[in-house]
DNA sequence: AGAAATACATGCAGTGACTGCAGACTGGCT
DNA sequence: AGCCAGTCTGCAGTCACTGCATGTATTTCT
């Protein structure tokens, strides 16, 4: 930042030639924000700081957030989703739980940066929320994978439609796992990820006789 | 509206009288939704709309949403809680889903005026996305109501704890059966709220057992 | 090489939600 | 009458975000 003003800095100078200016404000905003929370920091901040006009942060980025979280969709995983498909397991919502790795988004991307993102991320419910949000967009993929292993074990009376209607709100019940261990990871942050993954699922795998079916 | 400038109008003469200003706001913001869409219809229009200056508005409500939504704060219905509480049937998730009728905001307020809200939240995803996050603020109390009946089909190896994190648990997947439903009211809106509610809460007993247990 | 297309960056003016502030009118109370 | 409290107001400002017209560097075509 520093200097922002004259004419100087047009000429992106020496900077832009290496990194790409989407990847320079994408680590300015998830640095300001774990500064200084993500409400507090401005996009005019974050184009001082890396030294680009605001119409050109508004070029390579929808939202505010989008800077923060990336922009990359997220997908499930093939392999993950092979095996779920494949497997014949006793417990359909735990094992459609092993589906939310948590989505990778970036792949190949600097793994420093998208351990900063995430504590960027769990820093504000904003920001929070907005990922889940993003999340939402696999839903329906995840309906037609959770639809492969429901129809296997429905009975016959049931038809095609009521499978569908029952994948679809499988995958909402997920998204609430999704949500719960979203939480988890805001509070008691010091657990890591895959460890609070697997916790959630046994749970979940203890709950589920309680909720429905034959138990009690 | 017509001319708003000047010291005339300051005497929102006859009518404010009656009616009071956050009603009106209220109601003009339904209408003007329903007519234009929730994007389209400015709070300025609004304000025109009613003879209100902005800064009245925002005196009123906190955002442009709450003005469409309405302020009254989601409770859980007491009667409804006490025979969730009592009852011991087989299937709690449904039993939890019946929780949310939903939860009445305004209770006493004009019903004419609670259809068209209805209308105009389900018009929009952003107000349906809104209405869901407000719904959020009573998961904490519906994850202690579960918890009483969990807490009875729990074995006592189960520590509190593991109780209480089930519970809450719970409520995120019944928050996943309210997005469901939301989800089909903005779509097959041909059917009733109490209907949707209904058939939703069929497909999840028939769903249930196939999703952990010993189902399968 | 030179022209033209392309991609990225910029300033600028504008919209729309929302806030803080200070002033003004109202109705009721003493 | 004088005062308090509630309500309403304009105004100026912040912040996210958009459209448009322009500029410049790099690539590609000829």
């Amino acid at each position: 930042m520093s200097d922002t003003s004259g004419p100087r800095a047009h000429s992106n100078a020496p900077s832009s030639r290496g990194i790409a200016t989407a990847q320079r404000i994408e680590r300015s905003a998830v640095a300001l924000v774990l500064e200084h929370g993500f409400d507090s920091t401005t996009v005019d901040m974050i184009c001082a700081d890396v030294g680009v006009s605001q119409r050109t942060f508004f070029n390579h980025f929808a939202t505010k957030d989008a800077a923060v979280i990336g922009t990359a969709v997220p997908r499930l995983d093939e392999s993950l989703v092979r095996a779920f498909i494949a497997s014949t397991g006793p417990d359909l919502l735990a094992d459609a739980a092993g589906l939310i790795a948590f989505p990778s988004t970036d792949g190949a991307a600097d793994p420093e940066l998208m351990r900063q993102r995430m504590r960027a991320v769990t820093s504000s419910a904003v920001l929070m929320q907005r990922q889940l949000e993003r999340f939402a967009s696999i839903e329906a993929e995840l309906a037609d994978v959770i639809e492969y292993r429901l129809a296997r074990v429905s009975s016959a009376d049931e038809s095609a439609d009521d499978v569908r209607e029952q994948s679809r709100l499988t995958a909402h019940l997920l998204a609430g796992v999704m949500r719960y261990t979203a939480e988890a990871l805001m509070t008691e942050s010091p657990a890591s990820l895959p460890d609070l993954l697997a916790q959630t699922r046994e749970r979940l795998i203890r709950l589920l006789p309680k909720l429905g079916g034959r138990a009690n």
